[in-house]
DNA sequence: CGACACATGTAACACGTTACATGATTTG
DNA sequence: CAAATCATGTAACGTGTTACATGTGTCG
């Protein structure tokens, strides 16, 4: 759903073609997802299908511009006013992976924890220094995007430490020991930092 | 690729037939995202086809269960020793609309933001009401994943409420007046809460 | 018996990615 | 000229959702 209103959003600043769209879609949220082509194309045609968009005529560079429908445009103002649920986000691959290394015998959930928890920092050094290298300093839609993607990696680190503090205290279910009893907690929780 | 290791790590548990894995699923990651029983037989299909799982002869009442080959555990292995990364996650909705509400022409951001606002806002109390008046209070995967969408979800208003700041100073491209000048800001910024 | 939960599957569709095919235009 | 970029499309595949078809077992 995201490309789709992606897509009606951009045209409705003025016409465009394909290639013309994607352009203007990476440099709106800062090329951190690269869209790809053929997917502009494929959704293209299902809104035109759909009559939120109608295509013009070619030009003679062979370019194919198109344009918002009312209908279009009706969508479009329904989607800017409804706000997006936690419902309707995809499953959360993170917090799935560690709410079943808990139960799976043999997979040591403190490193599962401690992997992430590196692989994340690095994402978040990398998103600060783009934030703050970067040559597009002035681009306020540019920056919300990175923000945002700092905010999350952020909360993901806080989690993380949280999941960490609280399974210390974590009895495994009936199955093979984990080789980390509880005795041992205070030692290796202080020595790591 | 969520579900398919999802499905794996269950049957490292033991074996498990279809409707069992659903349930398991939805157990262990607390019902937040049910999972609907048509996939979980479409992606066994695949694993077995990929060479991860094995399935079983029928029993008597019609229940066909599934094991988990060498090479699923090997697969398994490999997903819990692996970070997941910010690129190969999906996009996030949310900030990519914020992103194009900005260069839309027509669209007033601040409502879209406080929208936005309520409603994390409601599902942040949900989410707590969930977390203290539930009768599952010792599930720490279920708890985890809550925590998980509550982290999430405080990071979301975090980021919104800075979004907002950045958006009293921002002066918006051309196109027409959005119709709250920058002389307003501190009057109905005081008034709102 | 009839309704409901259990259980397996299939079909159709939306969305996303990768890869390929095909040309026009620009530029070193 | 050759290579890169611009530009449009299609095919194949993975993943996810909804809906339907089908059958068994249980319980009021």
């Amino acid at each position: 759903m995201s490309i789709r209103h992606g897509l009606l959003a951009l045209l409705e600043r003025g016409q465009m073609y394909g290639y013309q769209l994607r352009a203007a879609f990476e440099e709106s949220t800062g090329s951190t997802w690269p869209l790809n082509i053929g997917q502009v194309y494929t959704t293209l045609a299902r809104l035109e299908r759909d009559g939120l968009v109608r295509s013009l005529p070619e030009s003679e560079a062979g370019q194919r511009p198109y344009e918002i429908t009312d209908a279009g445009r009706a969508d479009l103002t329904l989607w800017f006013a409804t706000p997006i649920s936690r419902a309707d986000r995809p499953r959360d691959e993170l917090s799935i992976k560690l709410a079943l290394a808990l139960t799976t015998p043999g997979v040591d959930v403190r490193a599962v924890v401690q992997t992430q928890r590196s692989a994340t920092m690095r994402a978040l050094q990398e998103l600060t220094r783009l934030k703050y290298a970067s040559d597009k300093p002035e681009d306020l839609p540019w920056r919300l995007v990175l923000d945002a993607m700092l905010f999350q990696a952020e909360a993901e680190v806080r989690w993380l430490d949280h999941c960490e503090t609280s399974l210390v205290r974590y009895r495994p279910a009936p199955g093979r020991p984990t080789g980390h009893p509880e005795a041992v907690d205070r030692t290796d929780e202080a020595a790591r930092r």
